[in-house]
DNA sequence: TAATTATGGATAGCGACACTCTCTACTATC
DNA sequence: GATAGTAGAGAGTGTCGCTATCCATAATTA
């Protein structure tokens, strides 16, 4: 297949096309001949992935490419496909350590104790809620802090539920792929059901009807 | 007090300050003298917001301009301050409209009355989540759309908890405040925390270690 | 009081990002 | 043989979130 079938079946710009495989979002085709080379299947779903991640996850496009490489590479191992499409699917964020942030970093290490969580010390994760902790205290809603608990269960049957969804996919490739996307697009997922969840929520604890339109 | 002092408690620098009055996300302070003017605690309160929403709520501009106009409105019912906020802080996305998404769209509605939420039909909720189940369908991973029960099951227990806490603060305007603040700060929060919790259950699961640096 | 520094307001510029356009030397197709 | 498509590379574009500069004036300091 030529690069307009390719943009044809995913729907992408070819000069788009040009610039993720400029960016290595996606490889070059097979070379035929100076100005030809043919792409397949794998470029086809390659594209959709990266489009995926970048349109509807809100990934950059650098951390996309990070994460499709990882899927797209042999030679990972089960044991840390997670791990490195956490980093991946991070992006890096700089922060101001204060007090409010060294009190939000210990609230975390505290809770990933007491909740008995084997979790690296590098995970990017680990930043990231501290410094949306330590935000929360400096805007003077520590006060809910005590929500963090029920969160964190949540988090935590969402996680099993997960697991368990994922290792039942017998085949490693598969196995990485799923959880790019998941960790990816669960987000996006999870945040507009909680919007919805609170709505209807708020329609009967507080009383409101669902008829207006706001 | 004056922009300097309002910079140095806040941590914004003063160019930033002037943008982001400009963008209306701060208002004018109360002028003086020509080039003079004073403002007050609202601004620090505002201002911090203000930072937090577009830092690390992740928020644009425009949208963290819309929200804090909601908060620090008068005249708003409490019946329609969580709409309203939802409307602000869920930007606005193009999508396609093909038939992956006429069939996740369905299944939202679907979804939402088999759990038997009241939910506005312009909550723009909605087209998130159809924008990502979409995504999911094109990807090839509707088999695990049944993940979805789980979500929605999560979401609900959280929106429970999120509402009743918030609907204890008795003044409207600390409940509006909490609602945008939660609201935006919540996803980040619950997304590090699904993250922290794969990778624990991830751990136990396939049998990793936690001592690996990655 | 004179020099320095700060202020509010307006306009212009900057750097990052994600494309998008243009060009060139070819190749495929009608 | 004319037309359209192609790979690859470089430059250009539009948006976004600041950041720098300038001016007339006001406050502060020597």
């Amino acid at each position: 297949m030529r690069i307009a079938e390719l943009s044809r079946r995913t729907g992408v710009p070819i000069p788009t096309i040009k610039y993720y495989m400029r960016e290595g979002l996606v490889p070059p085709g097979e070379r035929t001949g100076p100005n030809q080379a043919r792409y397949g299947e794998e470029h086809v779903r390659r594209l959709r992935l990266a489009r995926a991640l970048v349109e509807v996850g809100g990934l950059p496009v650098a951390s996309a490419r990070q994460a499709l490489t990882l899927i797209f590479s042999s030679g990972i191992s089960e044991f840390d496909v997670l791990g490195k499409a956490q980093y991946a699917l991070t992006p890096p964020r700089e922060h101001t350590e204060d007090d409010a942030w060294d009190e939000a970093a210990a609230q975390v290490d505290d809770l990933i104790a007491r909740r008995g969580w084997q979790v690296k010390p590098g995970n990017p994760a680990r930043r990231t809620l501290a410094d949306a902790l330590a935000t929360l205290r400096r805007l003077g809603q520590d006060d809910y802090l005590d929500l963090l608990e029920t969160y964190a269960e949540t988090a935590e049957s969402l996680a099993d539920t997960e697991v368990r969804a994922i290792s039942r996919r017998g085949d490693l490739h598969a196995m990485a792929e799923a959880i790019v996307i998941w960790t990816a697009l669960g987000d996006p997922v999870l945040a507009s059901l909680r919007r919805l969840a609170q709505e209807a929520r708020a329609a009967r604890v507080l009383g409101g009807t669902a008829e207006e339109t706001a």
